[in-house]
DNA sequence: ACAGTGGTTCCATAATATGGAACACTATAG
DNA sequence: CTATAGTGTTCCATATTATGGAACCACTGT
């Protein structure tokens, strides 16, 4: 512990102690907290003290430590699906615009991969519900990039066979997620549905982690594959430019 | 500053920073930290050195701080609406199977609802898309039920008209909300779509305040008003019975 | 009644955090 | 091209502040 005194002891410890109840799945007790970092009770009852004063941390009814008001409110505020909503909004719209299709927003959480938001196209195809639906990883355009970039892992046992275009092999879908990381957009034709094409690239956030994926889709019809990679570099240079501004709009302030 | 010397001036101290950090909407640097809690820089710069090593802050490239990977971490796991979609969906599949109809679970936020989940009723009766659609609290179940609890206020300007049903009185809704404490669940009768009919109940975290709300809906065709009231209390209980069980296994870990 | 938990408070001690000063760096100004 | 005012970091003597052993309280089970 003292290698270079810093004179930062107590707020190491402390920070420990912290950083300890956030990530235990299961609330520690003080005894607890003060065996694993060897820390006398003594100290570490005055160190959570203080922590609680500060609304860091909370005890349960047991009177075991979890996180304090100050930071589920920052949780709540943080994260928030719609926070991704609201930034990309504008972005679903003018891709939706500039192509006429459809334009989704999709994320992935406990191993399943959500769209939460939509912008539909001016034509009237396949407008069906998707709230609820699973929609694989392995056939969509938003899921292999998801995929792609760690964003969700590859679901164990078969991949499903939707379409006679569908990947179901594990070897071949790992050479598709490089290809996808090669160009930086994901294409599907076919492979979820019989006439259905789409395309797909990334959202990340500020430290480079991929957080989401925006695609645009519509039936084979009217989206021929080279159609399919402009719209994928139009996606990449929308989220791309905005996110710039996004970081210049904090560095402004 | 010394009120009863307690041996928590630096933990108190960072804390403090630390809190300041988190509620901070645009990143402050170090020594307009330094000036608001009238600590000295050097101080001031080793303590956040220290909570910047241990990941409960981080500089952005202009230097300013902004919470560290640990926070957003925990952030991260504790909300995204996927926590909610993970932990109710049993209770939608339940509440379709019972009814028949089609059950919803949704949220608010950024003064918008939004539909995150959704089990589909046995009949094919209105799967059209809802990703992406902004429904009006005024003129929803889920909406009101939101409204009622405060998880979501009224939006600013006209309530607007769908149909000859919907309550467009501001006066008129505020009792209408009062109803729906009185009762503990909403209902919608073609005050959405004509022949659209819907019910809802409330979702409370641990801390009793609401953060979503699920509902069944249909075509008043198939469902009286008496059913909906007998609904809304299944719903009540389904949900009830869930979290009762939810906390036991926390009490028991 | 007693031993074994979990937790708090007390207090003398010295280890630790403190903060002024000096330094490094970058802009904006003169 | 030198001031000047703004960042932020490092150094180090000082004494303020955190430390931890011990005593103590409250439960729970034996």
């Amino acid at each position: 512990m003292s290698e270079l005194v810093n004179g930062t002891q107590a707020i190491d410890r402390a920070s420990a102690l912290l950083i300890h109840i956030l990530e235990s799945s299961t609330p520690p007790l003080l005894s607890e907290l003060s065996r694993t970092h060897e820390i006398p009770k003594s100290t570490t009852s005055r160190m959570l003290g203080a922590l609680e004063r500060q609304g860091l941390v909370r005890r349960d009814r047991t009177g075991a430590f979890i996180a304090g008001d100050v930071l589920t409110q920052f949780a709540r505020s943080q994260n928030h699906d719609s926070v991704l909503v609201a930034r990309m909004h504008s972005v679903l719209e003018k891709l939706a615009l500039s192509t006429g299709e459809t334009s989704n927003l999709a994320v992935s959480s406990n191993g399943e991969m959500r769209l939460i938001d939509q912008v539909d196209s001016h034509y009237l195809l396949g407008a069906t519900n998707w709230v609820g639906k699973r929609i694989p990883y392995h056939a969509s355009a938003l899921g292999k990039i998801l995929l792609a970039y760690g964003a969700a892992i590859i679901p164990a046992g078969k991949l499903e066979r939707l379409t006679s275009k569908t990947i179901t092999s594990r070897p071949r879908l790992l050479i598709e997620l490089e290809n996808v990381r090669k160009k930086g957009f994901a294409i599907i034709i076919d492979e979820l549905e019989e006439g259905l094409v789409a395309v797909a690239a990334p959202i990340r956030e500020d430290d480079g982690r991929v957080v989401g994926a925006i695609s645009i889709s519509g039936p084979s019809a009217r989206l021929t594959l080279r159609d399919l990679g402009k719209i994928g570099e139009v996606i990449i240079h929308e989220i791309h430019s905005l996110q710039v501004n996004h970081e210049g709009k904090i560095g402004a302030a």
